[in-house]
DNA sequence: TTGAAAGCGCTAACAT
DNA sequence: ATGTTAGCGCTTTCAA
């Protein structure tokens, strides 16, 4: 059922069909009624396609996923973010578009979805430190919002970010607090801004309590079980091992904690590990686990905040850019056991 | 630029610049290369929604997420299996919309990217047991493929699938080989079709050794890792507690592990922990681990053979309901330490 | 308050 | 080998 057939059932034209259907003031309220109902009961539903080259917008909004970072998509705070985003399209009618991209090709999927008007605006993810796509999309003229942020990007641009300087810093500290010294760094590719940011924190934590920084004790690779497995199985071959390790992702947690089992070690008494987005429901029970940061709450937020603030940018282009930084939700439990001295 | 303006441009027909640009045999070389050149000179692409209005495709494909299942799209099975059709989709020119829908709500969703021509077909991610979805679709006419199976369906429908219930067949017995008499299972929420089939390989296995099947160490909930936690952490304190878990995955398998480790229980020499989709890559270096089983690759070839399913469908809708298969890649490692008697 | 008609950018019959 | 023309299904002036 399309529309000039629905205008033809009610004996009405084209115009005053859709015009009652898209709340336009000018229809007697007698005819809106006839036409809202006819329209339910034959199960009208307008052909987006042809509202969309009629009125140039699409209601569309694209999301991209760099191929190459395969891991990207597997991660959970991934997940997170787009489920916040897809809840504010949603109440906004407009819908998600995922579109992939070969290493170095980003710019040009962005440039594709757009000029074919397949979107009205892009979500980038990802941000480098040093991030080319945030210029392209501004010369292209394409609205977009970027999750995180790019350090060597000075320009003005709208982003959505957490503090993960200060989660660092924060979770870092605790384990100092702890007695821990020899504090290993379980990283993300620090090509990757929020990496580099971690990495801040975490170095920022040891400055302060002039506890020295050691290479070896600072890895940096994807966020999977494998890396995160053979980075604290050789650290923990050291003559000195460290007693502590900040983690980049509940992923790579997995093969640290793995690493430490067949290192014959106990969790918590003999190694701390806090991973970035592992799960914190435990400590509600006041139960005697190790100490952890959480963001995911604050991720899925971003997700919303971020689709707003794109959403107000394509309907008024001339706004300046927005941009909001979220505080990650931090939550540090007790350490359990005698401690890191052993 | 639009297809008038190139052609004006050039000094030719809309027609001829499309037929050109469209690989069309009537066109001569010459002028068929002097047409893609300046396209490309130009930046032109083709309006999506105008060829979409005119074609009648939309060259999309949409994905639904049940929006109560926040944790399914932080499932890492679920990115594995995205990343999978996305390959296959960007090969064949199509793009993915992505959706969510509250609970029961899911229908409708479909139905509106469908009677919308938003999208060609859709993917029915996540199947339960029961699933009236299917039967929806098949009436409303919507091209789909299911990504799992609904054992309660009895009707022809296209599905790819993994061989759930072997997976966990084979790593049941690998456990019992190994001694082990008490084995938990801390499994998804049983309405899930992959759920069910995975206890009956459970159970199957069990049934085979003459193993008695004890519903308290039969647990299904959410995979996450509050459940895995809560769950483990139960059993370990019973009079007899499980020496093994089955776990339906990698998330869950986080909280099960903190919970053998609060116990005071060493992995491997007390405990042996199978997750479905761990990382296995750690075995490839003869290492003593414990065992698991990998599906992620096979999850990734699942999404591009759906993918691929799909889109023959939509180009031949009259074509019989193919189905798929796959086989689990599954990897058994060496269980350490003494074994499971204690 | 309603309708006629043009047009959004493209494809596809149907000429030529 | 190229062009003319009529849509695809909607919105939006402009008229009535």
């Amino acid at each position: 059922m399309n529309l000039k057939e629905l205008s033809e059932l009610l004996g009405l034209s084209q115009t005053t069909v859709s015009r009652a259907l898209n709340g336009y003031p000018e229809v007697s309220e007698k005819t809106r009624i006839r036409v809202v109902e006819a329209a339910r009961e034959h199960n009208y539903s307008p052909n987006s396609r042809a509202t969309g080259l009629a009125t140039g917008r699409a209601m569309v909004i694209g999301h991209v996923i760099p191929l190459s970072a395969r891991h990207e998509i597997v991660n959970p705070v991934f997940g997170d973010f787009v489920a916040g985003a897809l809840q504010t399209y949603s109440q906004n009618n407009y819908d998600m578009m995922f579109a992939h991209a070969v290493d170095g090709g980003e710019a040009e999927i962005y440039k594709s979805l757009y000029n074919r008007r397949v979107v009205d605006g892009v979500v980038l993810q990802g941000p480098k430190v040093v991030e080319p796509r945030i210029k392209a999309l501004r010369d292209l003229g394409i609205p977009f919002v970027v999750h995180g942020r790019s350090s060597a990007e000075h320009g003005p641009y709208p982003w959505v970010d957490v503090d993960n300087t200060r989660s660092f810093r924060r979770a870092t500290e605790f384990l100092i607090d702890l007695g821990h010294r020899r504090i290993a760094l379980i990283n993300g590719l620090e090509d990757m801004d929020f990496a580099m940011r971690r990495r801040k924190g975490y170095e920022d934590a040891m400055a302060a309590a002039n506890l020295p920084l050691n290479p070896d004790l600072m890895f940096t690779e994807e966020m999977t079980e494998v890396a995160g497995h053979h980075a604290a199985r050789d650290m923990l071959r050291m003559e000195t091992p460290p007693t502590a390790f900040m983690v980049s992702s509940m992923i790579s947690a997995i093969g640290v904690r793995r690493a430490i089992e067949e290192a014959g070690l106990k969790m918590a008494r003999d190694v701390s590990v806090i991973a970035h987005d592992d799960d914190l429901s435990y400590l509600k029970n006041g139960q005697d686990v190790p100490i952890f940061t959480a963001t995911r709450s604050s991720v899925r937020h971003a997700g919303e905040i971020a689709a707003q603030i794109l959403i107000d940018r394509i309907n008024n282009p001339q706004l300046a850019p927005q941009t909001r930084m979220l505080e990650a939700e931090i939550v540090v439990g007790r350490s359990t056991g005698p401690g890191p001295e052993r």
